[in-house]
RNA sequence: GCCGCGGUGGCGGAACUGGCAGACGCACAGGACUCAAAAUCCUGCGAGAGCAAUCUCAUGAGGGUUCAAUUCCCUCCCGCGGCACCA
């Protein structure tokens, strides 16, 4: 057993005190760059848990590794401080959150480090820190500047208990993402950023990036790109006309009907008109007040309202045809109108169903059909055009475009995903760098005056209103550019705005008076390798390619995309195969296990434990035969300085393993596949061992590779090992070892022999022995004559260096 | 409902490009050491049959392709994750 306390510190402090992991202008000049990533954490009050280790430990093998074999590595950790759970405790225990996020950043700076990562801890850096946010808010001025941050009143997404706006992407389910309540509309004027003009770049890069497939589809599809048509609809005895967006306008001829959303602004206009007004206006008011759980998740059951004494002419065939409003017809996406084709479309099937409306079947799967059959559900494929005029006979997808253009219609693109809405009405956060005038208007706040400073005089008291607007020294100010009393914008910043840029951040020397410099993101951007939870696949995934972008566009970037690789780390369970939390009990404190086995063992460990993707169990008991691995590396070394036993005998098998080790690691810790190396080190070691046991001695060459292949796993104890074997300088900055490939082949493979497809046999032979030497040997076998008893055989099939395969 | 990921011993998991299924580790059993225990070391360890050599079955279920399938194709079942009326 050795003594893993001791130790780990010792190497810790000699690290920083060298400063081996910081990044060098020497360096810069000669070696190639990486950069490589964590996702930045939120410095929760719980302290880290096993999952943070595991993504950090992760890229800290893959750090140690790349500095080995002659990179310039950057690897900075930082904190995404800005939040609500630091708010919601001041709330509660009266704590300022500065203090609070304070306490906690040093809880999590101390358990990183306890865990023995190679940061570069002179890039660290803070976002609720004003030297940070200030650049927060130059970047929104910038996006502001473009056009790309406007504010708008617009039905939004509010949060009851939270008491603030959300973005789309922040509700899940209907409900707040941190709180779990139900979310509702509102009406409000916030600001937002315009992801949406850069809807389609945003989708085409994904092919570009060497990201997990299943991550790129979730923002293909949150992007939600389809094409169509807009088609102008004429209201019956009015000047007004109705565009609906369809992707369908091949069955124009089939709309028997149409709705518009409930908030939908002609409604109102049409109020003279509308016979039945007072049944509209309820329903109107009924649809604003469901939430949007309510909404989307009573789905079966639609609902609506026709609007008396309206009525649309469809184009394709003159009919007069009702118009509704319902609520499963969204305001936010296309035009916020529809033509309802009940039998192409599920849910305007449903729809119809319900209130007896007509259904015009107008794609026939099967033509030509005598008659279209009574549909019981919607036909949604394919087919030919039936019931449609000139068109009749086409295939549909034909008929799509030609009847757009019998009316006119304009073909276009929509798009599913909306403006990132970043308004927030909490405190803790970036104040949105904006005045009101009430001569000059909206004047953002000129660059010199940045930072906005959070104001400390704050009521935190959640009300609906920000709590900003409760600070007096805050939100009164003179107008900037006529003098005159003016007022603050008085929201916050979402805090994805502040994660949105941070790996811009670090590569700068700390102290500069600009976000970043053209120099320093020339040489380290992008981010080569980033890792991370996979749920933030459409949240801060997507934002930060956004900003990019716009910085790009902007001219201060020259790249397209922030980060060329990236890895999600599967999520770690309980013993119990549940997610840890508190109230299950099952949460597992990395603490605790560096305390009994070392931050080693806990390294190595969660590596072991399965694929780096894959979700995992965590298990207590099988901590110990990662423990007994180090302890057995410990206890080889101890013997062979012992006995002075230092000298290899010459030993060809096991100079081959060690060749094939170093190669199946190296290739290993490229593709993050950690398990599979630690077991290649594994047997390793078992065999070293077992030489050291007969007293055959091991070279310095072959005592060095197996620390150097180690020492990115359990970076202490190799130190440890490697200085008491006679270094003197650090394993963190000794080379990687390289393997002779024609150590790695093997010369005599086992060749197997099967009897129609069944392994019966086996014999040795010489790698390059060719066909025909290996089936008659094969058939020379005893017992594969047995089994192919005295049968001609129809057919040997030959894979060399590997089988034959008898078929009889 | 749609999309994605997965299902291999008692457990976590290996398996190159289709080529001996179960590497490595945990647990378990037997042995060595010990007065004894722990630790350590050695051996065994998918199921069934057999004294044994060995044989049969086995990668969620069923079918298919192939000389050969955990791996490729089809149908279905189960678990996990994401999206959720996007016209």
């Amino acid at each position: 057993m050795y003594a893993h306390k001791e130790i780990e510190k010792k190497w810790q402090e000699r690290w920083e005190e060298a400063r081996v992991f910081e990044v060098s202008e020497d360096e810069q000049k000669k070696l190639k760059k990486r950069y490589v990533l964590d996702m930045f954490p939120y410095p929760s009050s719980n302290g880290l848990h096993v999952g943070h280790p595991e993504g950090y430990t992760a890229t800290d093998i893959y750090c140690r590794y790349l500095r080995m074999s002659g990179h310039h590595v950057l690897h900075p950790m930082g904190w995404d401080a800005f939040g609500l759970p630091a708010e919601n405790y001041a709330i509660k225990e009266g704590t300022h959150p500065a203090e609070t996020t304070r306490k906690n950043i040093q809880t999590f700076k101390r358990q990183i480090k306890s865990l023995g990562f190679s940061y570069d801890w002179s890039k660290e850096l803070n976002t609720s820190s004003p030297d940070y946010y200030r650049w927060t808010q130059w970047l929104f001025l910038q996006l502001y500047k473009q056009g790309l941050a406007y504010k708008k009143k617009a039905p939004v997404n509010w949060c009851e208990s939270c008491q603030t706006v959300l973005a789309n992407e922040q509700v899940v389910n209907g409900a707040c993402e941190r709180c779990k309540n139900p979310v509702v509309q509102k009406e409000l004027e916030q600001w937002f950023f315009k992801v949406t003009q850069y809807a389609e770049e945003l989708l085409s890069c994904l092919d570009t990036l060497d990201w997990p497939e299943p991550i790129k589809l979730a923002q293909k599809n949150w992007i939600g790109r389809s094409e169509g048509a807009l088609i102008e609809f004429k209201l019956q005895a009015t000047s007004y006309k109705l565009q609906a967006f369809t992707t369908r306008p091949d069955t124009l001829f089939g709309a028997t009907y149409m709705v518009l959303a409930p908030e939908h602004a002609l409604v109102a206009q049409l109020k003279e008109q509308i016979k039945n007004w007072k049944e509209v206006d309820a329903y109107r008011a009924s649809a604003r007040k469901k939430t949007e759980l309510e909404r989307a998740h009573l789905e079966k059951e639609k609902s609506g309202v026709p609007l008396e004494g309206v009525t649309a002419i469809n184009p394709a065939n003159n009919q007069e045809i009702p118009v509704w409003i319902a609520d499963y017809v969204l305001a936010s996406y296309g035009t916020g109108a529809i033509m309802a084709v009940p039998a192409h479309d599920e849910r305007d099937f449903a729809f119809a169903k319900k209130f007896s409306l007509p259904i015009r079947m107008v794609v026939c799967p099967h033509y030509p059909a005598p008659t279209c059959p009574v549909l019981d559900e919607a036909y949604e494929g394919g087919g030919h055009m039936v019931e449609s005029g000139e068109f009749n006979g086409l295939p549909n997808e034909e008929a799509k475009w030609a009847i757009t253009k019998k009316v006119k219609g304009e073909r276009v693109t929509q798009y599913r995903i909306r403006d990132w809405l970043i308004s927030r009405q909490r405190y803790w956060g970036a104040p949105i760098p904006i005045i009101y005038c009430d001569t000059c208007g909206t004047v953002p706040v000129p660059s010199a005056d940045l930072p906005v400073l959070l104001p400390t005089d704050v009521d935190f008291k959640p009300t609906g209103e920000s709590p900003l607007r409760r600070s007096k020294s805050f939100h009164k100010i003179s107008c900037p550019t006529c003098g005159k009393p003016a007022r603050r914008e008085s929201d916050t910043m979402d805090t994805f705005v502040c994660s949105s840029w941070y790996y811009l951040r670090y590569p700068n020397a700390t102290e500069i008076a600009e976000p970043f410099t053209k120099e320093s993101l020339a040489y380290w951007l992008p981010v080569d390798m980033y890792v991370g939870g996979a749920e933030h696949a459409v949240l801060h995934l997507l934002y930060a390619r956004f900003i990019t972008k716009a910085l790009r566009d902007l001219g201060y970037l020259s790249f397209d995309e922030p980060f060329a690789r990236l890895r999600n780390q599967g999520m770690i369970l309980g013993e119990d195969g549940e997610k840890m939390s508190k109230s299950r009990g099952n949460v597992i404190n990395p603490d605790d296990v560096i305390a009994s086995h070392g931050a080693d063992t806990l390294r190595l460990y969660e590596m072991f434990m399965g694929p780096f993707e894959a979700t995992k169990p965590w298990s207590t008991g099988s901590i110990i035969g990662i423990r007994r691995f180090l302890d057995k590396a410990w206890k080889l070394y101890e013997r062979l300085e012992v006995r002075g036993e230092r000298l290899e005998v010459k030993k060809p098998i096991l100079e081959k393993l060690l060749h094939k080790t170093i190669k199946k690691v190296t290739h290993d810790i490229e593709t993050f596949n950690f398990n599979t190396a630690i077991s290649a080190l594994m047997i390793l070691l078992n065999e070293l061992g077992k030489t050291a046991q007969k007293h055959e001695g091991l070279s310095q060459k072959t005592r060095d590779a197996f620390l150097l292949l180690l020492a990115p796993f359990a970076p202490h104890l190799a130190e440890e090992l490697w200085e008491r074997d006679g270094h003197s300088t650090l394993i963190a900055r000794a080379s990687w070892p390289t393997w002779d490939e024609t150590l790695v082949k093997d010369e005599i493979v086992r060749v197997i022999v099967q009897v129609n497809g069944k392994p019966r046999d086996a014999f040795d032979a010489p790698a390059d022995t060719d066909d025909k030497a290996l089936q008659k040997e094969a058939l020379a076998r005893e017992k594969v004559q047995k089994w192919i008893g005295g049968r001609q055989p129809k057919k040997i099939v030959v894979v060399r260096g590997r089988l034959v395969n008898i078929v009889v």
